[in-house]
DNA sequence: TTGTTATCAAACATTTTGTTTTGTATCTAT
DNA sequence: ATAGATACAAAACAAAATGTTTGATAACAA
């Protein structure tokens, strides 16, 4: 890809979590996004059609990084993983997660967190059926999934935004002791 | 109150649910709500500043329903609270969040749900204290507090948004046994 | 009935959006 | 190294949305 285009991909991206730290996603405008990446307007407009177009390419990059090979790998060859370490890949997915949290504060703060949540959920819903067949408890299946991604997910945004002080191990024990490790 | 003042906050709080239902909190104008409210442009702006108070306003008259007495009630004696019947409780504020299941359902729709989750917890938050005394878990107790709120909130979104055949013991019945119910 | 107030319609300035144009600088491939 | 392609900035632009103000009318409470 043109350097030049990697450059203002960037210096978007960068000017945009930025600013969700300081303020509502509906109350940036485009021109402020402008302004602080220090890019022109039709330029913006060549690399992204809208400001939710905007946000879901950043929430896109970051899943890239996250889930790029390891987890498709266990899906991949999900009956051999009733044996797995699952703290181990839920640490794994952790650190992950913490070399992207410079854009992870500003996706997370206010209401662009749920967008980005939302968007997150969906990767889990697809990346989570392995870790919840042995649970065995009595509820519908379709809530018990449910659950655990919500709970996962918001496990996140607790440690990202306000709990950072915690390591990843830290996190994936309080995670598993409160929703996997069922009585 | 001025009946004309309850009916046009009426239609616009109808108006706006039906609009929900239908697209995304960001992409629908105040033009649209007035248009389909059939008020005028001046009086929207007398009732509410900004479409994000309007469905803030939503939001807390639903509250304002759902945890009116009886929580506050409890609270108040919170010393007698450890031999109570959590589910009967449970199941008392699902019954109110299902009287109101007809705003609720544009409310939790698309991006205005995420809006309508954050005041939810807030709320929550202040009621759930009691609730998880009781548990013993070997966490960090402002994480356990944030995972009982968001997977009872989430749990109430699952349930309005896409299973309402079920009943609200039977809603309990699932919340309980994934959150509290800890070995 | 009388004074008050909520409403509507219309016009309005302002802000934000998204597009288009033109000249310039930077890239890639040969 | 050069040539053609392309990403860029700046500016001007139309269209859409926001939020305010006006004056006349109708519904309200007392």
């Amino acid at each position: 890809m043109d350097r030049r285009q990697q450059k203002t991909r960037q210096a978007v991206f960068h000017a945009f979590s930025s600013l969700l730290e300081k303020k509502n996603f509906n109350n940036i405008t485009v021109q402020e996004i402008i302004d602080e990446a220090n890019v022109g307007r039709s330029t913006f407009y060549a690399h992204f059609e809208t400001k939710d177009s905007l946000l879901k390419a950043m929430c896109t990059d970051i899943f890239q990084h996250v889930f790029s090979d390891d987890l498709k790998q266990e899906n991949s060859h999900d009956f051999s993983h009733a044996g797995h370490d699952i703290q181990k890949e839920i640490t794994h997915i952790l650190y992950h997660l913490q070399d992207n949290r410079k854009n992870l504060k500003g996706l997370l703060s206010c209401d662009s967190g749920d967008i980005f949540m939302g968007y997150f959920k969906e990767y889990l819903e697809q990346a989570f059926p392995i870790f919840i067949k042995e649970i065995h408890c009595d509820v519908p299946a379709d809530y018990l999934l449910n659950h655990v991604v919500c709970s996962f997910s918001e496990t996140v945004r607790w440690w990202i935004t306000k709990h950072e002080q915690y390591t990843p191990e830290q996190i994936a024990a309080f995670f598993i002791q409160c929703v996997l490790k069922q009585g």
